[in-house]
DNA sequence: CGCCTTTGACCTGCGC
DNA sequence: GCGCAGGTCAAAGGCG
């Protein structure tokens, strides 16, 4: 680009005010020539922006010389050869105008975005400071019923119904208490209670399946429950087969190391290369305990190869490191993120999340019991998708690398100050957010590396 | 020596 | 029932 700058103006400025110096002997048209005798840096970049305007004069000033040069026939040659040429820079002049403004958009475009990266990260705080007090206010009432002591216990009465269950609930109820256990998942990263692995789901299903009103089920559940009564081991439902049908939390996010530093800590125990990608999904397990469920996958978007997709998959049954609290509380909470419940007047009100920003959220009803009383909703800017091939209403994506362009209009009048908080100083952004969430605010950041 | 990664084999679910 | 694909296991080797 720059070659080109300079050679064009090469064609306009020297014609003009270096005419006698060509009339020494050399030929008009040796573009090299002209560039060696200093006519280019910033000022042809500045004049190049005028573009066809320049163009124009410089083809009369060219019929200009060849008055004054008639005896010399080789530079009247070289202007003959000069205007097509000049024609051809004309277009080159005009397609790099062209580049020129697209490029000027697409810088306004990243800005933007950046922007509203912030500010989401910004209200992804709001949201779960919103939820740690609804889940205050659910569980106060709940805290003096006796069958709710423990409200993360998984409970169904039919184990055959249960997967239809999770999908097309026919009580009201179960919604929110659907939701109120995916709550729960993320609330628990914080220091409630949270020890909790396969097995004791299961136990816990079995020791209190008598109590109807506690369909906590989530798709994890339901798939443990009804391998275990298919095979009568529960045992032997520990497997592989478990995971396909639990509710994922994918992340996706700009991250040039191998994984994304989330603060736990992982053991690599498996590579795939999955079907349609190229790039291997190595598989993850928790090991800050022996026995944690958690298992993520790892992999690189065929897209866009900068960006990494990290699934998230059971819950941690120990105490979390503080990063790692950060980045569970906001994978399992990216699921309550979006099952919030616009029937909750004090939440929907007051950051007025409705579905009506995320067009896609009509894939999520889907997998959401009464879709008409649990609406879902995710924050304006944040995007979701699923993708798994075998249930993708059970997988939850994080869309962190990318923000809607008409987020900013809503954004605007939502929330007026946010646009305006410094992108430099994140930690400093959220006086509201522990140190965790910092942190969490700090890995998820696009430009972070990782590990 | 312990932990981790690598990698081929194996298991399971799902679609045809 | 068969084949495919995803997910996991476990032995082998590397590394600090």
């Amino acid at each position: 680009m720059e070659a080109i700058n300079l050679s064009l103006k090469m064609d306009s400025e020297c014609d003009q005010g270096k005419r006698g110096e060509e009339n020494s002997g050399q030929v008009v048209g040796d573009r090299q020539g002209q560039e060696e005798r200093g006519c280019g840096g910033k000022e042809d970049q500045s004049k190049v922006e005028e573009g066809t305007t320049t163009e124009a004069n410089d083809a009369g000033e060219v019929e200009e010389g060849d008055e004054q040069q008639q005896e010399d026939t080789s530079i009247k040659l070289s202007h003959q050869q000069e205007i097509p040429k000049k024609h051809e820079l004309g277009e080159l002049q005009k397609e790099m105008n062209r580049i020129r403004e697209e490029n000027k958009l697409l810088k306004k475009f990243v800005d933007q975005t950046m922007k509203e990266y912030y500010d989401l990260q910004t209200k992804v705080a709001q949201v779960q400071q919103a939820n740690r007090a609804m889940d205050q206010q659910i569980f106060l009432p709940l805290a003096g019923n006796p069958s709710r002591e423990q409200p993360k216990t998984v409970t169904t009465n039919s184990t055959e119904k249960s997967k239809d269950r999770s999908f097309s609930s026919p009580l009201g109820g179960d919604d929110s208490e659907l939701e109120l256990s995916l709550r729960l998942h993320g609330t628990g990263a914080t220091g409630k209670e949270e020890v909790r692995s396969d097995r004791s789901e299961e136990t816990n299903y079995k020791d209190s399946h008598q109590n109807k009103q506690d369909i906590n089920l989530t798709s994890v559940e339901n798939y443990k429950i009804r391998r275990t009564d298919s095979s009568g081991v529960p045992g032997l439902s520990s497997t592989v087969p478990s995971n396909r049908s639990k509710t994922r939390v994918s992340v996706r996010a700009r991250v040039q190391g191998a994984t994304m530093n989330d603060g736990c800590q992982w053991r690599k125990y498996g590579q795939k290369i999955a079907k349609g990608n190229p790039c291997p999904r190595a598989y993850y397990r928790c090991t800050v305990a022996p026995g944690c469920p958690v298992r993520k996958q790892v992999q690189r978007c065929l897209e866009d190869m900068s960006i990494l997709i990290t699934t998230y998959e059971g819950t941690h049954n120990h105490p979390l490191p503080v990063g790692a609290t950060a980045m569970a509380s906001t994978t399992s909470t990216a699921t309550s993120f979006m099952l919030v419940d616009s029937s909750i007047p004090s939440l929907s009100n007051q950051y007025n999340i409705s579905s009506d920003f995320i067009p896609s959220l009509g894939h999520l009803h889907s997998s959401i019991p009464n879709p008409s009383s649990s609406p879902l909703a995710l924050p304006y800017g944040a995007s979701r998708s699923f993708t798994s091939p075998t249930d993708p209403s059970k997988d939850i994506v994080l869309d962190i690398t990318k923000i809607h362009c008409s987020a900013s209009d809503h954004q605007k009048k939502q929330f007026p100050s946010s646009s305006s908080l410094d992108s430099s100083s994140t930690p400093t952004r959220f006086p509201w957010i522990n140190p965790s969430r910092s942190a969490l605010l700090g890995n998820l950041s696009p430009t972070e590396e990782k590990h």
